[in-house]
DNA sequence: TATCGTCGAATTGTGGAACAATCTAGCACG
DNA sequence: CGTGCTAGATTGTTCCACAATTCGACGATA
């Protein structure tokens, strides 16, 4: 129930229901989800582990916001959790049926292709990519960053590159892994990941202009 | 006060004063802590996240036992972060006098030095990389694995060299960072964890064999 | 005697009310 | 116009209650 709640909270957080900042008052939430304060409470603390919402002593919970120096540290724990994963797929000749999959999914795309297929691609690559490491651990540690991750897309809307852009680059992702030279499909992974991170900065500067 | 209870919590498990496996029994130890049940469940949930404890559905929360895989997996995780850290440090050519101020501690320990001193230093030096790197979240999933290695090492006693030689071992990875070569420093340190797997591993398997 | 089922106590999960401590906003006052 | 105060709102925590579930002991039956 207190994980009921909890995914109920996390999808109003990731569909933009509400505010960046917001405060989440105990009274009133417990009330509209219709559960205890108790449960209220333990439900936040679990989003808080998942970085979506932050609380300070006798001022609750708020919903997080993200600066550009957040986003360029979520990325850094991404390329570190993701770089790992590719070791061990590559070290340990591991197939990622999943990945083929959303490239395929990829190039079945046309140019007109809504934002979010592109993005839930795009993260289902990844996710794929994590799984097939079987690390029980980093499968935690990124479902965290996972969770932020959304958290920006929800909150920025960055601009993407043309379906058949993303897909390209993904095949070539996945060609790396599958040719097993573990240097050069690392330094494709940092590249890739470093474009997502000027790309989601620039467009938090651009709101911050906006918004200013 | 949850923190504090939090701690309290942390500080027994880790201590080894209770058992591998032993179950939390909420009753009992709120009432032991001085505090409401909502507390303690609060508190222990702190501890689910660290991985120190486990709740099974109805059954209350248990300290986690760690097995093999954990350990190896443990590793895993923690090689992903240290080496990404160890990334950051060098590309960011960031001074790390904690580290230097570790290793000069082992250059002064006796052989007589107690094992809980190696273990100490151990820990402060691989701390003081990771604080570093400077990445709050690389910090925190850190800090998460930290929290799993010290209750391997409450449940097993590994062996550990000679202090002179665990010593020698952290000069030697200090001064790859120093010198500033990726490569080597990163291979250096997947050998330095890669042996410290094993020999968690050695003991565990050492452990099994006694209780058998 | 061994196995199985049943019942009861213990424990967890959740709800609700209460209360001190703290924060916040509005208002009076200098 | 700024400052301090008061009152209400909000959080952090406690205690109590109760349904649901688990666990263990006991007894019945083959």
């Amino acid at each position: 129930m207190v994980d009921a709640a909890a995914d109920a909270l996390r999808q109003m957080v990731l569909d933009g229901t509400l505010e960046p900042g917001s405060r989440l008052r105990e009274t009133d939430f417990s009330k509209r989800l219709g559960i205890a304060r108790h449960t209220f409470r333990a439900a936040t603390q679990i989003l808080i582990n998942e970085g979506l919402l932050r609380r300070s002593p006798n001022r609750g919970v708020q919903l997080a916001v993200l600066d550009g120096d957040d986003i360029v540290d979520i990325f850094r724990l991404r390329e570190a959790l993701e770089v790992e994963a590719i070791r061990l797929v590559i070290t340990g000749k591991k197939e990622i049926p999943e990945a083929e999959d959303a490239v395929e999914q990829f190039n079945a795309l046309d140019d007109e292709a809504s934002w979010r297929t592109v993005v839930d691609l795009d993260m289902s690559f990844h996710r794929a990519v994590i799984d097939a490491a079987a690390s029980e651990r980093i499968n935690r540690a990124y479902a965290g960053v996972q969770s932020e991750i959304l958290l920006c897309m929800a909150q920025l809307r960055p601009h993407y590159d043309r379906p058949a852009e993303v897909a390209a680059e993904h095949r070539e992702l996945l060609e790396a892994i599958e040719a097993g030279d573990l240097k050069v499909t690392e330094d494709l992974f940092r590249k890739h990941l470093g474009d997502a991170t000027e790309n989601l900065t620039n467009a938090l500067e651009a709101r911050e202009e906006v918004t200013a």
